[in-house]
DNA sequence: GCCGTTTTCGGCCCGACTGTTTTCAGTCG
């Protein structure tokens, strides 16, 4: 699948067109299709040979010749032409904050500057001073804009942001002056991996709620405190911003700061050619406001639904409200159990009673026991009878339990060979099984996939976990052609995990969408070590509404008898 | 480069801030 090569290309051309000071419209029509590409489901190439490239919004005549040329020669006569004479180095300057293309490119002409180490030596010897259009000032922000780069390059994944903003949402929300206060941006969207935090506050006395926000536990630097905006740093490294506006226009703001910016522009489009025009004030037909306090005002008023934060990516969801057609998205209180957990038998920490305990605090019906097979030594794998020790233990347990179960599984690993680490014959004596892949992760995209559909096509196997491999900001997935995977796993009824765990979040939202559209079944699952790791649930509940998953795609929602009958069905 | 319930040509999202200049360009979110 060339889908992410070609959005790359794209992009590129995007900024350096950008740094040689070509049209706007231009160099954003490029951007626009490297993200429409980035974010398709389905495969690039299956479009181009059924000559439904100019199908996909964003995507004219030229660009569609453009990736039909890169898919039949491996080359793009367009970006080999616009990269002549210029580096990824000089392009990459523009990243640093303070720093566009304009001032980049007169650099480059001025100076030669061509790489951040060009452009260091250069302040060190004094030689932007006197440049047009470059004071004092300009040059300590280049300085500190450096830094900021060096130092602040990381987003953060969300699981990080999500304690973050609880404590502060819960410091402040007892504040007399605060009317309303609500998480935007990123963090509300439920992306992976969030680049700073923005919360957003109503009220009056901008003052004293800044000033209360910015002397809060946990703010290691303050940034900014001014009368509508305060900027802190906290013990975790995030930047977090406050925002506070004026009552009338909360919803105006809150739409606006949640984004994404491709939704938003989209939006302002569409206001526009109604006549009417949208901003962080409120929505407005000439100078006359005529909505702003809700977030449903701005909606409602261009003529569709409210649209789910999750959502607002610009991938359809627009289209879809206008429609009248957005799912129902899946709801945290629909999760009736949690699929994938580990006790103290193998490398978890809580006993199997504190697990249920814990579980029916939560008000979950069913939680499963899934400890590490024999293979996996490093996580304490659990020996063949050893899990049929496990088993009996549960079963004993589970008679002091009204209206609740823990269910008898494993997570089994997918060896080498494909082959599981327990024989059916100790399978068939559990209520599910979780299989994933924990070794081999080098072996070629070939061999991973057939590994992984063996254990699909395995009776016994209910859920793959972590299908990816993937660990966010630290290690790529191993390769597999999940395609396949998805397509093995609606043809044999086998549920493809999001694990909600931080830093992997895999699936992640576009692969919850496809498997969505083939037909294949989710299970929501924490891969919980420590009962405190529970309630990353909602990371991954967050996850599935970004991939437009509704209740009926996932297996728990299910009450325990239609869960069972799933995990039953394909044994027989 | 894309796109069309005013358009096949002439548009293409909005507002704030900053630093530089002398009315505005560049950058950011």
């Amino acid at each position: 699948m060339k889908n992410h090569e070609i959005a790359a290309l794209f992009e590129r051309i995007a900024n350096v067109l950008e740094l040689k000071g070509e049209n706007t419209f231009r160099i954003n029509s490029y951007r626009k299709a490297a993200r429409v590409i980035g974010d398709l489901t389905g495969d690039i190439e299956d479009l181009a040979r059924a000559e439904k490239l100019t199908d996909i919004p964003g995507i004219g005549e030229g660009t569609a010749e453009k990736i039909v040329e890169y898919i039949n020669t491996g080359k793009m006569s367009k970006y080999e032409e616009v990269m002549k004479g210029v580096s990824e180095e000089t392009v990459a300057l523009m990243q640093i904050p303070g720093l566009g293309p304009k001032t980049v490119a007169m650099l480059n002409r001025e100076l030669g500057i061509a790489s951040l180490n060009d452009l260091e030596k250069a302040l060190q010897e004094d030689k932007l001073q006197g440049l047009f259009g470059i004071g004092d000032k300009k040059i300590e922000n280049i300085v500190k804009g450096i830094e900021l780069f060096k130092t602040s390059q990381q987003r953060i994944s969300i699981g990080m942001a999500y304690p973050v903003v609880k404590r502060i949402i819960e410091g402040l929300r007892h504040n007399p002056q605060i009317r309303d206060i609500q998480a935007a941006g990123s963090l509300r969207r439920m992306k992976e991996t969030i680049g700073d935090i923005d919360i957003l506050v109503s009220g009056t006395e901008g003052t004293e709620i800044i000033k209360s926000f910015v002397n809060m536990r946990g703010v290691t630097q303050i940034l900014a405190a001014g009368d509508t905006k305060g900027s802190v740093r906290v013990e975790e490294g995030v930047q977090v911003d406050l925002r506070v506006v004026r009552e009338d226009e909360f919803g105006a703001a809150l739409q606006y700061f949640t984004g994404s910016k491709e939704h938003n522009i989209h939006l302002r489009e569409i206001a526009k050619k109604k006549g009417l025009k949208i901003s962080e004030y409120g929505i407005f037909k000439g100078d006359k406001k005529i909505g702003g306090q809700l977030e449903d005002d701005i909606y409602k008023i261009l003529g569709m639904d409210w649209i789910p934060p999750e959502l607002r990516e610009n991938r359809g969801e627009i289209e879809a409200a206008q429609a009248g057609k957005l799912p129902k998205l899946i709801e945290i209180s629909d999760i009736k159990g949690d699929l994938h957990n580990h006790s103290n038998w193998s490398d978890g920490i809580p006993t199997f009673e504190e697990m249920a305990r814990h579980a029916m605090k939560m008000g979950y019906k069913y939680l499963v026991v899934s400890d590490h097979s024999k293979s996996l030594h490093v996580a304490n794998g659990l020996k063949d009878d050893e899990l049929l020790e496990e088993i009996e233990e549960i079963d004993k347990l589970n008679k002091k339990f009204k209206g609740f179960t823990l269910l008898k599984a494993t997570e089994v690993d997918i060896k080498a060979d494909g082959s599981l680490d327990f024989p059916d014959k100790i399978l068939e004596k559990l209520d599910l099984v979780v299989a994933s892949i924990h070794s081999g992760f080098k072996q070629g995209k070939e061999k991973i996939t057939e590994r992984m559909i063996a254990a699909i096509r395995n009776p016994y196997v209910n859920i793959i976990a972590h299908p990816t491999g993937r660990l966010i900001s630290k290690r790529e997935g191993y390769e597999v052609d999940l395609d396949k995977v998805i397509e093995a796993c609606a043809e044999t009824g086998t549920a493809l995990e999001i694990n909600c765990f931080y830093d992997r979040l895999d699936l992640n939202d576009i692969n919850c969408r496809k498997a969505k559209e083939t037909g294949a079944m989710i299970s929501i699952s924490t891969d919980a070590h420590h009962l405190d790791q529970m309630w990353m649930i909602e990371l991954g509940v967050g996850i599935a509404r970004r991939g437009w998953l509704e209740a009926k795609n996932v297996i728990n929602t299910f009450p325990p008898d239609k869960l069972k009958a799933f995990c039953k069905k394909k044994r027989t």
